[in-house]
DNA sequence: ATGGTTGCTTAGCAA
């Protein structure tokens, strides 16, 4: 099984892109990020004329995060439903051939101090929660999307840079390492262990060219499917050319 | 280089 995550940044603005992009990979899963609309506006039919189905948590303007699949969705489910009065659609999960997949859309947190990366932490500190009272360490799990957060030094093109900012900050990385904590390996680093290998470029000052990047995009696997992870790849290829999203798709190979 | 760019929505916010 191919397994996918992106960030798409607006599934209309992307939605050619995203089509020409599913028929060259061809991957079983895909889970999508940023799609900024609501359910109503999803491009459902194009997706599905490519031969996937659609589990989604659809917000306007911001966050919304999708599940595409060419094996059936099944126990589709929204949100952290942990009581809160939240509106952002930042999670979906499903259950695609045996395994419970989950797209995710962390928040951004804005700058440090700020209200919003107060709700960043805390949506952290929820999302564990959510895994704990759901799953153990031995449910076929994987946790992908755009988490928003650069897990080690070499996850950044220039850790001293990054250290102030929400992505790459001490307390971040220790929210993400908090969910890590449940019984989760980074499918990604179980095969390529090299630095400079990035998810996200900034769209300004050519960081793309420069490779000033951030690897803040992430598939985190319990142990039963970490036994199947079979190759790994971030396809740069598609954050290249004409108005792409400032991601490039994470690809995981599970062997059966 | 506290800039730069992109998308959504309609000048300003979020990323």
């Amino acid at each position: 099984m191919l397994l996918a995550t992106w960030n798409v940044n607006s599934i209309r603005a992307r939605e050619e892109r995203v089509r020409a992009w599913l028929r060259e990979k061809r991957p079983d899963v895909v889970c999508l990020q940023e799609l900024k609309c609501e359910e109503s506006r999803f491009p459902r039919a194009a997706v599905e004329a490519e031969g996937y189905g659609v589990a989604l948590a659809g917000q306007r303007t911001y966050n919304g995060v999708a599940i595409l699949s060419r094996l059936p969705l099944e126990d589709v489910s929204a949100g952290l439903q942990d009581g809160e009065d939240d509106m952002q659609a930042r999670l979906v999960a499903a259950t695609v051939g045996g395994i419970r997949v989950l797209s995710a859309y962390a928040p951004n947190g804005e700058s440090l101090g700020s209200e919003k990366y107060q709700y960043k932490l805390r949506w952290f500190t929820r999302l564990r929660r959510y895994l704990d009272a759901r799953f153990t360490p031995q449910t076929p799990l994987a946790l992908c999307g755009d988490l928003n957060v650069a897990p080690e030094p070499r996850d950044a093109h220039d850790p001293e840079r990054w250290a102030s900012s929400v992505l790459f900050h001490d307390d971040a990385r220790a929210a993400l390492k908090q969910v890590v904590g449940f019984g989760l390996l980074d499918a990604f680093r179980l095969k390529r262990d090299e630095p400079g290998l990035y998810t996200w470029w900034d769209y300004r000052a050519g960081a793309f060219h420069k490779n000033q990047g951030l690897r803040i995009d992430h598939v985190l696997v319990t142990e039963p499917l970490a036994r199947r992870c079979a190759s790994a790849e971030i396809d740069r290829e598609a954050r290249k050319g004409e108005l792409p999203s400032d991601h490039a798709p994470v690809l995981i190979g599970i062997s059966p």
